[in-house]
DNA sequence: CCAAACGTCTGT
DNA sequence: ACAGACGTTTGG
């Protein structure tokens, strides 16, 4: 029915519609909000429909009644600009960045939106130049003015565009975020008397330490007992079925919670490890360092998390414009971004060749740049580098334990009025969150001196030496100001992230990871649920190294949707419910529709390393994967009891790629395997290691044999019992 | 004028 | 709090 109904010319004069009350004519003034429209350049806004999430499937031409109308989950612009009709509600011009070079000319020139009063104006037709207005790093040409900020406007009123992005979405991730701001705002604001301009952090999450590596593959078994840990291990949640990922936490939580949260602040809710986290060490980083440079962006658009951040902080700087950094430390910022960003790219392009699969991570860029007036997104730009503070936080909250991250952080600045209780962060269904790219950030090269010059060292430098650091230790030093935390932020430093054991994963732990972009991501024995970790996969294409063992394949499904190209390693271990079927599906072809995904080959086709230790898959599993994954080299079936000589002899199997491909085969704990397998072992032209511990049928006789007959060719030796190791690998 | 879809309101 | 519904706004 109303499907269609877009335009009716009533529908102007229905206005008076309980719902069309709204924004009619008094748009500018303040209490109407401009609408926004997508920007057209983000991913989101390149792709095309999926066809298949809640948005698609109403459509009509998809099929459905059309009532929604609401756009394709996967295409929700991440950088939602100001309509082009916008224009001052001063002097009622467009924005007129476009016009000059200087940044803080065009700062200035650019239309900026008040989240709070919604008022659009240039902020050099304000008259009150000096208070401070505090820039939403988020959404372009987003800001909280300074009339607001001077104020101390807090209410409610934000609504404004930050807000509604994502936050007006049902299972919007903002929403925590945004609620974490709400909070702080209130605070900060208050607190914001000071000049300069400031952004909201995000908050995201680190991993928590490192603590424990995973043992991968771990020495096999152990315990020979047979399969032991597996399920105890298992957190429950893993066995529960949230229907988004806010259930686990809010499982966790909830009992706690239920009633008003302490605070708000959602990892302590949440995550007793992480605990610590967030908020408020982020801004009060930011507040500390800041100064400096400012110029990044690094959150600028962090996952969810972000978003409830920036807003709120508006407190520090104020004068956004001067604040943005000082020229040149900015172009700086620039070329280092955009060698950055070629970097990462070329890397990531090198080994998307392979799979011809296109990286997403620079969307950032692009979205700033609008399309339609360039300045609004270079706009932007400034302001995002104001802010870049938010890393910061993320890795406290993490690593830190509780008592430390705090210091004064946390609550020292409560401000005015005691922080709303929030609900803790759920995030809910990822779907509708806003989807922001990885932050690109282009750290200053040098770190400024109190006396208005660099120190000598530069980046790089600093890097070598951060680089010797554990993640715990990068937090610290994250805290140290505002240039280290930009640098400690650095890709490099993170490529491996470890949430193994992890209970909660959280949607700002989600946003931090995909800020990160981590090369190997350990969420072994985590309760991950399926909304997430899809939502990970899709943000993080360059990963090159999943652990998902101990997870429930619920969760783990997410594979079958999302497509990993550049996935070498993938570790299923102990994956509760994983069996033939579901092997089936996650090796079936493709089925996601969304564009650039359409390849026909497997999702899974470049898996090198495969750990499928004890779960109940058969023959008909190894076909599979035989037949998918022609590079197979590390193959781990310990524990597999449904594994026995035929399994070997398929992949050993002329014809196979396995046979060729294999070079390390882990069968410890697979009672059903005989000597037998042994002799098909002889046919696997790059076989290195073979692990046959605690086989009961097999036997070391058997592994003798193997060794003297193989020796003719390679030589091979008894490393341990049933342990059969190539003596020279091969180069 | 129309397709798209933003942002708010409503019902549960 | 959420899932839907839908008037209204945008861009083309």
């Amino acid at each position: 029915m109303a499907a269609s109904t877009a335009t009716t010319p009533a529908a102007t004069t229905s206005s008076s519609t309980a719902t069309a009350v709204k924004l009619p004519s008094n748009r500018t003034s303040s209490g109407a909000r401009r609408r926004r429209t997508r920007c057209r350049k983000c991913e989101a806004c390149v792709r095309t429909e999926c066809g298949e999430c809640h948005f698609c499937k109403d459509m009509k031409k998809f099929g459905g009644p059309g009532r929604m109308k609401q756009s394709c989950i996967m295409r929700q612009c991440i950088a939602p600009v100001l309509p082009h009709t916008a224009v001052c509600v001063v002097c009622g011009e467009a924005g007129k960045e476009d016009t000059l070079d200087d940044e803080d000319e065009k700062f200035n020139a650019m239309l900026m939106e008040c989240s709070i009063c919604n008022e659009i104006v240039h902020p050099n037709c304000l008259k009150v130049k000096d208070a401070a207005g505090v820039v939403n790093d988020e959404l372009p040409n987003c800001w909280e003015c300074p009339k607001c900020n001077y104020a101390g406007k807090t209410g409610k009123q934000k609504r404004g565009p930050g807000f509604k992005y994502a936050s007006n979405l049902p299972g919007s991730l903002l929403r925590e975020q945004k609620a974490g701001r709400d909070g702080r705002e209130e605070g900060d604001q208050t607190s914001t008397g000071a000049s300069s301009i400031k952004r909201k952090s995000e908050r995201e999450e680190t991993p928590r330490l490192k603590s424990e590596d995973l043992p991968s593959r771990l020495p096999p078994l152990l315990s020979p007992s047979g399969l032991p840990r597996p399920r105890s291990e298992v957190p429950n949640f893993l066995r529960k079925k949230r229907k988004l990922f806010d259930d686990d936490d809010e499982e966790e939580e909830a009992s706690a919670k239920k009633k008003p949260k302490k605070s708000w602040r959602p990892e302590e809710a949440l995550i007793p490890k992480l605990s610590h986290m967030k908020t408020e060490e982020e801004e009060d980083n930011s507040d500390e360092e800041e100064e400096s440079d400012a110029s990044q962006c690094s959150s600028p658009r962090a996952g969810p998390s972000s978003e409830g951040s920036e807003t709120q902080e508006k407190a520090p700087r104020a004068r956004a414009k001067r604040h943005r950094r000082k020229p040149p430390n900015r172009q700086l910022s620039t070329e280092l971004s955009k060698q950055l960003n070629m970097e990462i790219r070329r890397t990531e392009h090198s080994l998307a060749n392979e799979n011809q699969q296109p990286l997403k991570s620079e969307p950032e860029d692009s979205e700033n740049e609008e399309p339609k007036r360039g300045g609004e997104g270079g706009g932007e730009r400034p302001h995002l580098r104001a802010r870049e503070m938010n890393g910061t936080s993320w890795e406290l909250r993490h690593f830190y334990p509780p008592q430390i991250t705090p210091l004064g952080l946390n609550r020292s600045s409560p401000t005015v009025r005691p922080i709303p209780a929030r609900s803790p962060p759920k995030c809910v269904q990822m779907e509708r969150h806003v989807i922001r790219p990885p932050p690109i950030c282009p750290p200053p090269d040098r770190l400024p001196l109190a006396d208005g010059r660099n120190h000598i060292a530069p980046r790089e430098a600093w890097l070598a030496i951060f680089s010797h650091l554990s993640h715990r230790e990068l937090c610290v030093c994250m805290r140290v100001c505002r240039t280290w935390n930009r640098w400690c932020c650095d890709k490099r430093l993170w490529t491996h992230i470890n949430l193994k054991r992890c209970k909660s994963i959280t949607p700002l732990m989600l946003s931090g990871i995909i800020r990160r972009q981590p090369i190997t991501l350990d969420l072994s024995w985590t309760n991950i649920s399926k909304k997430q970790l899809s939502w990970l996969i899709n943000r993080l294409q360059g990963l090159r190294v999943l652990l998902l063992s101990g997870c429930s394949w619920v969760a783990v499904s997410a594979l079958c949707t999302s497509s990993c190209p550049l996935l070498r390693t993938l570790d299923l271990q102990w994956v509760e419910g994983l069996k033939d079927p579901q092997m089936r599906d996650l090796l079936s072809l493709p089925t996601d529709n969304r564009p650039g995904q359409m390849d026909t080959r497997s999702k899974l086709r470049n898996v090198t390393d495969l750990r499928l230790a004890g779960l109940d898959i058969t023959d008909s599993s190894l076909r599979l994967i035989i037949k998918n994954m022609p590079l197979l080299s590390h193959l781990d079936l310990s524990y597999c009891n449904h594994i026995n000589d035929q399994s070997v002899n398929l992949l050993t199997a002329a014809g196979t790629t396995t046979r060729d491909s294999l070079t390390d085969v882990n069968l410890s704990v697979c009672n059903r395997v005989t000597d037998q397998s042994l002799s098909y072992f002889k046919r696997c032209g790059s076989i290195c290691h073979i692990d046959l511990r605690f086989c009961k049928q097999v036997s070391r006789q058997a592994c003798e044999r193997f060794i003297a007959e193989m020796s003719v060719i390679v030589p091979f030796q008894l490393q341990e019992d049933k342990l059969l190791q190539k003596l020279h690998s091969t180069p």
